[in-house]
RNA sequence: GCGCGGGUGGCGAAAUUGGUAGACGCACUACCUUGAGGUGGUAGCGCCCUUACGGGCGUGGAAGUUCGAGUCUUCUCUCGCGCACCA
């Protein structure tokens, strides 16, 4: 590799990171005059591996973001901190046979060092760690909150188990049945937790994702994962019971076409139908076949539906007063509706393909024409075969055919309550005391924070006990109710528990006696900008909003959304194209990279690649570009004069460029605002000579991407503060404009040429174009048709013949 | 299956929002510079025909709207992502 010849970056770079530390330019003051600009970056999960250079990328982008808002006139918060609880933490402790509190600090410690020598403009006295106990009594306060407002809940449900982790999870951290962190096929399990009601967030957490300044994908994808659909909860009794099924269905309409009635096969009806069923053998069987399968073999076998008949029991059409027969079928689910569903096979799929496999009947009750033998129809029409609703429209009849049947109308969500409790140790222990004779008691609040206690052994048990239940002498305690002997709650909170109210501590980070201080907190809420990868769509991103929200409702913040604008960066791939991995053995360090061509380089190049939210394959060749660049300016130096005179382009460019500059910064749009730059150098190279001031404004357009190098130009040229206090450069609007325009000349839509001009007069410009040969060899023999005129831009000749 | 986002030179990509497609950068070619080099500079660089002048074609494909389409409309192919038996 080439040696770099106009500057040492190591050198230079190392100075002004020391330098910037000991002047202190980057605090973040309180009580400020200015306007506030929140810019965040997700923080990092300091795991054992360190930084690749893909990790950087949206971090560059938030730092040249803050450092440009600072220069104009901004109070800028841009913190950064660690999310250090959880899973991973604790797998690297365990394999290296550390203490994972121990592991956390180095881990911290490396890639702190790993940020630092890319120059970012953090505050570093506001930094946060989920593991330190002055912040987690805080996650665990909110716990308690949500606890004393009914929020939360024990539940013995079968939940979703990770055999390889040891594990409960919540929904959201699964990826098709498979355990989102190791991969393990995920059991059905029924294990003692506690669970937070985030499905009474679920309208609100919908309704106001529109009003978010958000990429369109992720908030589609957080309305689809709430899942909202409007439907009817319609009830049939059960013959000779005084049992009776509930069924939800968005098709009312259809309900004539009732053929039978599915149960879940974890329905707990079934067991209570128990006297009245013939074949309680065989369901039994069918049941435990069921439940011995994982959520992949169920949906694997595909679509192929399997269900047994409920012998004796019948179900009662609110409608019509049929009798329909009862199933229970593995693909109705559980947890979603009422666990239970009526089946219509001429308009269901699902229906269709099982009531073709049971030989059971179909009936179409709408138009007469759409169903077949080989297919359902699931849209809507004329209704027939539906007594006193023949002839009408199925779609504007829904609510009328509910209130006949006697049923409501509900709207029910896909979204389920999150699973809150994990049986491991790396975690916040939920402050909860099981006492026999007051049952579960609140650990009083000034208690908090409730330490996890530092122990050797933390192996998962993978029983279903949190490996914390062994330890009795933190286990056992007094009820904080009526000091009878009682047992601490073992379970630890979720991963994604200390991530939902990070972004609160920065504002206020020392503060012991409340969560945030209400008026720091309403100077610096919301978030302005929060920048980080798209896996977080939903699960952080959902799980915070509700946090938020249910903050707001106990009065602790003043804004019902905590981002307003949110921006995913691509990933930067392997230079093979594939993910950045060790799996994969492409991983690019940017320590390495820092040693070649230094962190401005580095920051240029990584903003330079391509748009943003674009996954782009790193190159360490294609740097040289950026590289070049820097050192252009650097040499620009010897150019520059007290006074010169541009061209009258290059100093209309030049004010273009300050506005485009600024503009593509905040549109994230910084692969555009590194060329125009690049433009503008190439026009100053041009000039015999640059004046200082231009060459100022340069550096100060440059401050943000090459802080380093900007600020060492900067102090070259006789300054004594740094260029990052400095005030962004203004453009001169009346600059803006060229006073010559190039009006483009076509004929038939096609290019024919150029007319330079500064009169823009229509019957000028026609005028002028007419005189010229290479146009008049085109229109020669032809009749125009029409001429268009756009105005400063183009003349277009209709032509004839 | 449903939802979202893409397809532009050898490569990463731009395109004043309907007005000269390929800016900027990488790679490549030629020449100059340097004692030497993955240095610096100048010029060239979408494809095809032409020594040249010049011309034709060209933004996944097909059609449409328009004086004019990478941009708008319809259909279609294809790639990526998210959700997925959600009744």
């Amino acid at each position: 590799m080439k040696k770099p010849i106009s500057y040492d970056h190591l050198k230079l770079e190392k100075k002004w990171q020391s330098t910037w530390k000991k002047s202190g330019i980057y605090k973040t003051t309180e009580g400020s005059k200015k306007p506030k600009s929140y810019i965040l970056d997700m923080f990092p999960y300091p795991s054992g591996s360190g930084l690749h250079v893909g990790h950087p990328k949206g971090y560059i982008a938030t730092d040249v973001l803050a450092r440009f808002k600072r220069m104009s006139g901004f109070n800028v918060l841009h913190p950064m901190g660690w999310d250090a609880f959880g899973l991973p933490a604790e797998e690297f402790a365990l394999k290296n046979k550390i203490h994972p509190s121990i592991a956390v600090k180095k881990n911290v410690k490396r890639y702190k060092e790993q940020l630092s020598v890319l120059g970012f403009c953090y505050d570093w006295d506001r930094e946060v760690n989920t593991t330190d106990p002055e912040y987690y009594k805080w996650t665990q306060w909110a716990f308690l909150q949500m606890h004393k407002k009914g929020l939360t809940f024990e539940s013995h449900e079968p939940i979703n188990w990770c055999p390889s982790c040891k594990t409960g999870l919540a929904n959201e951290d699964l990826d098709n049945g498979k355990c989102e962190r190791c991969g393990s096929i995920v059991e059905k399990k029924p294990i003692r937790q506690w669970v937070i009601r985030i499905t009474d967030y679920a309208d609100r957490l919908l309704k106001d994702i529109d009003a978010l300044n958000w990429p369109n994908s992720i908030k589609e994808s957080q309305k689809n994962w709430i899942g909202r659909s409007e439907g009817s909860e319609l009830t049939f009794k059960i013959k000779d019971s005084k049992e009776e099924i509930s069924v939800f269905t968005t098709r009312p309409d259809t309900i004539f076409g009732v053929t039978y009635v599915v149960l879940a096969p974890e329905s707990h009806l079934v067991e209570k139908l128990k006297p009245q069923i013939k074949n309680w053998d065989k369901v039994q069987s069918f049941i435990k076949d069921v439940s011995k399968k994982t959520q992949i073999e169920r949906t694997a076998e595909g679509k192929e539906k399997t269900g047994v008949h409920l012998n004796g029991v019948f179900a009662i059409n609110p409608a019509n007063n049929e009798e329909v027969p009862v199933w229970i079928a593995d693909y109705v689910l559980a947890d979603y509706g009422t666990g239970a569903v009526m089946a219509v096979p001429a308009h269901d799929e699902r229906d269709f393909m099982f009531a073709k496999k049971y030989n059971l009947p179909i009936v179409s009750v709408i138009g007469s024409e759409h169903v077949s033998d080989e297919k359902s129809y699931t849209g809507g029409g004329t209704l027939i075969n539906s007594g006193k609703f023949n002839g009408k429209d199925s779609e504007s009849i829904l609510s009328e055919i509910t209130k006949f049947c006697g049923g409501k109308t509900v709207v029910r969500y896909k979204l389920r309550d999150w699973v809150f409790s994990r049986q491991r140790y790396w975690g916040e222990p939920i402050p909860l005391v099981h006492c026999a004779k007051c049952g579960v008691v609140p650990v009083p609040e000034k208690e908090l924070p409730l330490k996890l206690p530092n122990v050797k052994f933390y192996e998962p048990t993978g029983t279903g006990e949190s490996p914390l239940a062994a330890i009795t002498k933190w286990v056992n305690t007094k009820c904080p109710n009526c000091k009878g002997n009682a047992k601490r709650e073992t379970n630890t909170m979720p991963q994604w528990a200390g991530s939902c109210w990070y972004y609160l501590r920065y504002m206020d980070p020392k503060n012991k006696k409340m969560l945030v201080d209400p008026k720091k907190e309403k100077y610096w809420s919301p978030v302005d900008v929060y920048v980080g990868g798209t896996e977080h769509a939903t699960r952080h991103l959902i799980y915070a909003r509700f946090w938020h929200k249910f903050l707001y409702d106990i009065g602790v913040v003043s804004q019902s959304e905590p981002f307003t604008q949110l921006r995913n960066q691509g990933l930067i791939m392997g230079p093979d194209g594939q993910k950045m991995s060790k799996r994969f053995g492409n991983v690019v360090n940017p320590d390495d990279i820092v040693k070649l061509y230094g962190a401005d380089t580095l920051r240029v190049y990584e903003m330079f690649m391509g748009p943003f939210d674009q996954a782009i394959s790193w190159s360490t060749d294609n740097m040289i570009g950026s590289r070049r660049f820097i050192e252009r300016v650097w040499r620009l130096k010897n150019k520059v004069v007290k006074k010169a005179e541009l061209k009258k382009e290059t100093e209309s460019l030049f004010h273009k460029t300050i506005k485009k500059v600024g503009e593509d910064i905040q549109e994230f749009s910084h692969n555009t605002a590194v060329s125009s730059m690049m433009i503008l150098l190439n026009a100053l190279e041009a000039e015999e000579n640059v004046d200082k001031d231009t060459y100022e404004k340069l550096l100060l357009l440059l401050a943000p991407f090459t802080p380093h190098i900007a600020d060492e130009l900067w102090s070259q040229l006789g300054h004594k503060k740094s260029i990052h206090i400095e005030k962004w450069p203004l453009f001169d609007e009346a600059k803006l404009v060229n006073d010559s325009f190039k009006i483009t000349i076509q004929i038939n839509g096609k290019f024919r040429g150029v007319l330079e001009t500064n009169n823009p007069e229509e019957a000028f410009v026609l005028k002028a174009i007419m005189e010229k040969v290479e146009i008049q060899k085109h229109l020669e023999g032809k009749e125009i048709v029409k001429q268009i005129y756009v105005k400063n831009r183009l003349v277009n000749f209709v032509v004839k013949g």
